[in-house]
DNA sequence: ATTACAATACTGACCAGTCAGTATTGTGAG
DNA sequence: CTCACAATACTGACTGGTCAGTATTGTAAT
């Protein structure tokens, strides 16, 4: 009877969806609604109904994939128990999402910034997040010995920033190679607090 | 004759120097030409007589502020001429010049991000900069054998996004404080490419 | 009287947001 | 099942405030 088992993109859907194009590719500001209204092909009447303003709208999105980068670092870390072995699978499962999604990194990490008072809270916010995440498992690895005491919080953000960068430089011109990143970052950020393999 | 020595700002600076107030306060699109004709005290008609557009006037303000840094960090190094010391003293004078600069900093790293498709490019060539600036110096220092060899492409932009994070995190809460910035980040950086003290 | 700069009033394109109306789906009473 | 009504989902022409940029005129110096 009901057929609309999988292939009917509601309509709040394909506003996220040609939303996330635009926004990713043009910014906030040079995104116009009516844009995003041909490219869903609805109204924009629509638009309204489904969200307060454009500002939510945007923030919907930047909220969607934080999110989603967060709960896949905590699945990867919850299958490993051990020490700084958590650190580095979080870092790939956070690597690999990024990758994964291209156009909403661009949103997220390029995007989101500098777009004013309103929003500057929101960035950090999400900054926060991440970066408190990441301090979580360096300080659990400082506890358990994996590693030596460090500053964690400078530690965090300095790592954080360090991904950002490297994933904005290759969302942009796609090198280096995920597999090249993985080669070079993930060392290169153990061997900054002190960890060899 | 010409009295104006010293104390007379030109209406060209104090334009500069109002706008640098507003647009790292408050953005570039919060940002109303009329407030900084207000905070300048002088006319709407003198902004387009110096300066072709809005655009023009803030990337002249990214502009400018990017050579500082860049001199900056040059004359730093010219006059250490030793491997990885230079990087260690290059190092030091951004994360200075960037300490007593905490508006132009804030307009570089957060105010010139996101703002569409024009500034894009912009923003590309300033973060180029900065990275084979940092790339030529690790790029030495693995050639006289201070370091081992590592992806300096990678590097460079890692090192970089670490420092733009935990600047923009000290410019927005003054936490940490420049002193715990310098003793942190500086070994970390170094640890990360392999060199201990 | 020409150059260089400054002040003010003005214009008009632009675009987020509105709203009166239409379509679709749900419901429950006879 | 079907009619009456209601709730929800959607439409798109229209509006009104905003603000970058312009036109015009003023003025001080050489």
């Amino acid at each position: 009877m009901d057929e609309s088992t999988s292939d009917k993109p509601s309509t709040r859907e394909r506003i996220l969806d040609a939303a996330l194009n635009i926004f990713s590719a043009k910014g906030f500001h040079d995104t116009k609604l009516d844009e995003i209204v041909a490219e869903a092909s609805i109204s924009k009447g629509s638009i309204y109904f489904h969200f307060p303003n454009k500002e939510k709208l945007f923030i919907a999105l930047v909220d969607q994939f934080a999110d989603l980068i967060e709960r896949r670092a905590s699945e990867a870390i919850a299958e490993e128990a051990h020490g700084i072995l958590r650190v580095q699978v979080a870092l790939e499962a956070v690597l690999e999402t990024f990758g994964r999604y291209r156009r909403p990194a661009k949103l997220l990490l390029v995007q989101a910034v500098g777009l004013g008072t309103v929003f500057e809270r929101k960035r950090m916010e999400v900054n926060d997040r991440f970066a408190r995440l990441i301090k979580t498992y360096l300080d659990e690895a400082v506890a358990d010995g994996s590693i030596a005491p460090v500053n964690t919080h400078i530690v965090s953000h300095a790592w954080m920033g360090a991904i950002y960068s490297v994933v904005i430089q290759w969302v942009y011109t796609g090198e280096p190679s995920k597999d090249e990143i993985m080669h070079a970052l993930l060392p290169l950020l153990l061997k900054s607090v002190g960890y060899q393999d």
